[in-house]
DNA sequence: TTGCAAGCTCTACAACTGTAGAGTATGTTA
DNA sequence: TAACATACTCTACAGTTGTAGAGCTTGCAA
């Protein structure tokens, strides 16, 4: 199972959070992280974790009888491919159109507006 | 079953969009129109619309033996939807990271930021 | 009135996802 | 060496999604 197209669920993502905190980490270690908001099983969640390794989002190497897990994609490439769903999906493939529904529908604030005024200008000066 | 927490499928994007397009239209007006895209059989287009009503993603009104579907939510909604989805899991639900990310990874041409810094004026001008 | 086309209903099945119990292996400690 | 804690394996089951066949209904044309 290639890491192609499978997207991440809700639950795929907040295993990867808890692993990106403290790679290389266990099963169970994740399992008492998640514990508060989740309240999932030990076993629950290392059959999600076992399920993400054939999915090639998590690493597991084995010592002794421990597994260890790591994850397999970066944060950025998770968001990447996060925005990049919602950008093929919502607004067949135009940023401009999201970036202006972000703009026109969220909240910004003063500072913030500033910020990204600054960075496309940035961005407009690299070119 | 409530609109609530359901996330569209990538396949139900596909359908709705053609309902967009085209409400009030039938399952097979549906199935036709993406024939060249899905090569979906009429009984796939047909459950997964009567799937969608029951999770008021689309409404049906029988007239006489026909079924009449439109669309339960507009696609602005479906897009915030989509937009919240991300924001909230890749993001922690923060705007600007994500305005920021888009400016920085994604391929955005002079015009288009042009177009984006005068966007930004606007709103910050409004406050 | 008979048969066809169009549209609908019912049923099914496999893959994936959420969730976890029961049981097994192993290292540690009394 | 017996008991215990820790971590792992196997198995399961219900719900959702993708996909669609087989067969039924009905309006219309011959």
């Amino acid at each position: 199972m290639k890491n192609k197209k499978h997207e991440l669920s809700d639950n795929e993502w907040a295993i990867l959070k808890a692993v990106w905190k403290s790679e290389p980490c266990t099963a169970p270690c994740i399992q008492e992280a998640l514990e508060p908001d989740k309240g999932w099983a030990y076993t629950t969640v290392k059959t999600m974790m076992d399920r993400m390794v054939k999915k090639d989002l998590l690493f597991v190497e084995k010592i002794r009888n421990l597994h260890l897990y790591k994850s397999a994609i970066t944060p950025e490439q998770a968001q990447k491919k996060e925005i990049l769903r919602t950008l093929k999906r919502a607004f067949n493939g135009a940023v401009t159109p999201m970036m202006q529904f972000l703009i026109e529908h969220e909240e910004i604030s003063e500072e913030e507006y500033q910020h990204l005024g600054e960075l496309l200008k940035q961005r407009k000066l690299q070119k």
